[in-house]
DNA sequence: GCATATTTTGAAATGCATTGCAATAATTCA
DNA sequence: TGAATTATTGCAATGCATTTCAAAATATGC
């Protein structure tokens, strides 16, 4: 945009008629440096617009100030990502970062395993990562975090795990939906999703605990998926209603974008909800309030999550120690 | 995670007995080394799982192959997104800049200003930027274009606008609404949308000559909208209906999520979709194809509009002159 | 008023990689 | 084979800010 040298230090020094090292200490706001000293080198600074080089700085401290943020678009088809869960996560981990002036990264799709976030970390190219959605990439992570870098995922803690885990209570989820449908008097469940992510995974468990310790005569189906997307549940749910010979009387489902697919198969079928079955999805979607009929999900507070995602990493990046975490998980009734 | 000193290209040029710029050549991919040298030294490189420190070299190019992206929260109420649209913008700018080796950084909300636009440019943290969604900040983007910031932006056009837009033909898209309608026989339009954003003020021009180009006579009403949440519109849209004498048959929203808000207080009032009135909303997101009924939108696409704003602003950034374009628009008809 | 403790300031080294230029080695040409 | 090219390599300077340590300035104590 200009032709002339950009302005440093050495400028603000000479033109502040002092040296470097105070200039530094003046925009660091060290103690070292005298009050009125530092209000004139910083007068000086702003009137020349100028801002320290973030490059030379972080090459400095070794520190790029640089958190990443991998999303699990694999999960997803083809990076249109159905479910908008994700990004209200990504706006509260945004906001978290931003107040403690940490720069927010996102890793390009392609730059996703492994290897390339070892070589980001090695690089000093971010300091720690934060992963959203676990989905299938629990070994992936689990052996970035062997190699002692700085993580935390959200999602579910399987027992095993080795690196911090924020999430909600995803047991505890199913357990709502679970008691949701029995005090409706439903008796035929169906589980819908995808078991081998481990957040559903616990779901499932938390539903099926619901389901055992009723005295009743309760079953319960299962349909695995294998995508987030709508197509693919709505296809799924077809199939499976045409299969069936009596249809299931609650389906809980691994996330909203499934719920509303199941919605709208059972309507196309002719089924009322929730008079002939009870629906409830998974993260409270903005969607889920507006279709028709509202559906009955469970929420999971993102700004909460967002915050305590950014609050554990840094504590590990400072060598602390930190715990997995479980956030508050409710059901938020509506008409299905 | 080691009290060791990292690994740096002196290492490197040690162990492989060659010099420090033989080493950064090879890593380079400079011409000016020997094959055979850089394969050595490469060798070693990845035997000790070296990666060049990316601040230093940052520093040294005075570049940092960084894109800001800054994305209207202000526009959403309180961060919450509530139209999943400028996410999926934000995935095609992803993979574009991704295939490039450019880092993507989102800006904290609280870091949207121009000034802190302006010091991160000074600063080296990053190019450029990206903005999605030029909401009400049109005169805060053109302040810092002015400034000689390499920027480009999403949305619409207006006539003065100095810096590159890339956006999609709104008012072909308006266009495309209005002549829906007419061909559907309808007679009594509703605009519905803040035309104050510069995005639906063209999309309204369109529906504009759309109604003026008609032989009969057809009325065209407005409610303007102050953001883009489900709950205000729905709001809005339910306050307008028990205002005027008879509804609207035709209704033009400035975004899915306000069309489905329509659609819900349209139904709510015992009126049929597509019976009594048509609704037409904009950006296709997810969830307009899951609803019931299915919503009949303009669809953008999101892909090409991202690896396009990418390619524009790396012109910029090169000193290129570029010009701002529009992509094509079409009509989604579903069944509404 | 002089010695000592304290506060401020600055010189120089440092972090790591890149690049202009000079030096050396390898080829090519007669 | 010897001179002239051309291909490789290395030295040293450079980009910018931070920090250690010593020096200078100021304040405090008696």
């Amino acid at each position: 945009m200009s032709n002339k040298r950009a302005i440093t230090m050495d400028d603000i020094a000479a033109l502040a008629k002092v040296s470097k090292p105070t200039v530094s200490r003046a925009l660091g706001n060290s103690p070292l440096v005298n009050a009125k000293t530092r209000e004139h080198v910083l007068a000086v600074a702003r009137q020349q617009g100028y801002a320290v080089n973030r490059n030379a700085q972080r090459l400095r401290h070794n520190r790029s100030n640089t958190i990443a943020v991998s999303i699990d678009f694999q999960s997803h088809q083809k990076n249109h990502v159905s479910d908008p869960f994700i990004f209200e996560l990504l706006a509260g981990v945004s906001e978290a970062l931003g107040d403690l002036n940490q720069d927010l990264l996102i890793t390009a799709p392609s730059h996703n395993d492994r290897e390339s976030c070892q070589q980001m970390l090695r690089s000093r190219g971010v300091d720690g990562f934060i992963f959203l959605g676990q989905g299938h990439r629990e070994s992936m992570i689990e052996e970035l975090a062997a190699t002692g870098a700085p993580l935390v995922a959200w999602g579910a803690r399987r027992n095993k795990t080795k690196y911090c885990v924020v999430g909600s209570d995803n047991y505890f989820g199913g357990q709502l939906a679970g008691s949701y449908f029995l005090e409706k008097g439903r008796r035929h469940f169906l589980s819908y999703g995808d078991t081998s992510h481990s957040e559903f995974y616990w779901r499932r468990k938390g539903l099926q605990q619901a389901v055992d310790l009723c005295e009743d005569q309760v079953t319960l189906d299962d349909v695995v998926l294998s995508n987030f997307s709508y197509e693919s549940a709505f296809e799924a749910a077809k199939k499976y209603l045409a299969r069936v010979s009596t249809p299931p009387d609650a389906v809980f489902t691994h996330g909203d974008t499934a719920a509303m697919a199941f919605v709208r198969a059972f309507t196309d079928m002719g089924l009322s909800i929730p008079g002939d079955v009870s629906v409830v999805g998974y993260n409270d979607i903005p969607a889920a309030a507006y279709i028709n009929p509202p559906l009955t999900t469970i929420r999971q507070d993102t700004y909460k999550a967002g915050a305590l995602l950014v609050k554990k990493l840094m504590k590990i990046i400072d060598s602390k120690r930190v715990r997995s975490e479980t956030i508050k998980t409710e059901l938020i009734v509506r008409e299905t």
